[in-house]
DNA sequence: GGTATATCGATTTTTATATATCGATATACA
DNA sequence: TGTATATCGATATATAAAAATCGATATACC
C-alpha cells in the first residue's frame, strides 16, 4: 500500500463518486458541482470537495466541474482503464456465482480462470472460464502476469491458498472465507464476508 | 440505528473475533486471552480488550476469557441465535448465486423468498427458494413480518425497489447495486459493492 | 500461605477523520 | 463593463477512533 495522504474513507467513497456521476443522464449535466453531488449523495460539500481535490483536478468557481473530465479523472486514478487479470480460487457455490459475475469488466478486471483441489469440478467450463487443478496455479500465474487473486474456499483451506497465491507471485488478495489470513506487508489483502455484514445490519431491526 | 457508544469500526471486528473463536481446534483452548487474540489477528491488545468489553462482560487476570463464553456472548450480541427471516429482490446472476448461497445460516439469517419483475423468471425455484412477481412484494412481507431485505436488480430499479421495500416494512437493506439510495432514517443501508472492492486493493499492484 | 507475573480496565495521548468557517476567484448576468 | 453570487480551496475546529501508559487484580507457582 502507498498513496497515503489520502485518507481509506476517502478511497472508499471515490467509487461512489463515479457510479453517481456514470448514472446521470446523458448530456444533462456537462458540468457539475460539488454542492450538487454531496446533496445527491448526502454527504458534506466540503468532503466531496476535499475528496475530488484529493483524486483528481480542481474545479471552477461557479460552474463547478466538468462532469466527462471527473469521470475520466476519477477512472484514472481509480485504474479502471487497464484490464487486469483476475483468478479465482474455489470453485464452489461462491466461487462459481463469482465466475458468473459480469461486475468486475466495469472496473478493469479480467476474471481469466478459476482453479479448484476437487477432480470433479476442475477440468471443466463455468460461464467460458476454465477450472484448472489448484497444482497448475503457480505456472498460470508466472505465465500469465497475475497479480490479483479472490479466495472462495471453505475457512480451512484459506490461510493454505493464500500462501500458494503469494507464492506464485499474487499480491492483492480478496477474501470471503470468513477467517484472518497472514501474508506478507507487501501484500493488500481484503476481507469480504456477506453474511456477517448483514448481519451486523440486521441488528439494527427490532 | 441504535446501540452507540460501541464504535462502528470495532462493529466490524466483533464478527472477526467470533469467526476466529469458532474456528480453534475444540477443546484445546478453554480460556483464551485477549494478547493472544491480538497476536492471532494482527490487531493491537487493548483494542482487542476494548471491544469484547464493549459487547461481553470481561476477563479474568492470568487466564483470560473462557472461550465457550466468548464465544456465546458475541453470538448472542450479533443476534447470531435469532432465525430472521430475509428477502432478495433481484433473481439475476447475483440473485441466485446469493440464493445458492449457503453463509446466511451461520448468522441466524434465513432468505424465504426472492422476486423479480420478468416472467420469464417469476413462478420458478432456485435452489429451493420461490421466485415471485415483484407486485407480491408487499403483502408478502406483511404476512411473513420481513424486515430485511437484499437488492440485487440493475442499478436503474434500485432507489425503485428500495422505496417498495421500505413501502413493505423492511427496515435493513443491503444493496449491491452501485448507486446511492435514499430512504428515511429509520432505515437502515448497507452498501455493498464487490467490483469496487477488488479493484481499489488492486491499485496497490503495480 | 506468600509472592511474582500475566492479564485486565481506566485514563491519557496521539492520530485520523469529519465538520465548520473564512476568504478568494471566476463566471453569469445586468 | 461592472457587480453579485455561486463555487472553490485553505485553515481551523470538533469529533471519533486507535494507541500508549498506568495501576489494580487475581491467578499460578513456589
Amino acid at each position: 500500500m502507498q498513496t497515503r495522504n489520502i485518507s481509506n474513507a476517502c478511497l472508499n467513497r471515490l467509487p461512489v463518486y463515479l457510479s453517481f456521476l456514470k448514472n446521470l443522464p446523458k448530456g444533462e449535466y456537462p458540468c457539475i458541482s460539488a454542492t450538487s453531488i454531496a446533496k445527491a449523495l448526502d454527504l458534506g460539500e466540503v468532503q466531496v470537495r476535499k475528496d475530488l481535490s484529493a483524486a483528481c483536478g480542481s474545479g471552477r468557481p461557479k460552474t463547478g466541474y466538468d462532469t466527462d473530465v471527473l469521470i475520466s479523472s476519477l477512472e484514472s486514478y481509480l485504474k479502471y482503464n487497464r484490464k487486469d487479470k483476475v483468478i479465482i480460487v474455489g470453485a464452489g457455490k461462491l466461487g462459481k456465482a463469482l465466475l458468473d459475475y459480469d461486475g468486475f469488466e466495469a472496473v478493469g478486471l479480467n476474471v481469466i480462470a478459476a482453479f479448484d483441489n476437487d477432480p470433479a469440478v476442475y477440468g471443466r467450463t463455468e460461464h467460458g472460464i476454465a477450472i484448472k487443478p489448484i497444482t497448475q496455479i503457480k505456472s498460470f500465474c508466472a505465465e500469465n502476469g497475475i497479480k490479483i487473486g479472490i479466495i472462495a474456499v471453505p475457512d480451512v483451506f484459506a490461510q493454505e491458498v493464500c500462501d500458494r497465491m503469494v507464492e506464485s507471485g499474487i499480491s492483492a488478495i480478496m477474501n470471503f472465507a470468513p477467517v484472518h489470513l497472514r501474508a506478507g506487508d507487501n501484500v493488500c489483502i481484503k476481507n469480504e464476508n456477506i453474511a456477517a455484514n448483514l448481519a451486523l445490519i440486521s441488528k439494527s431491526v427490532n
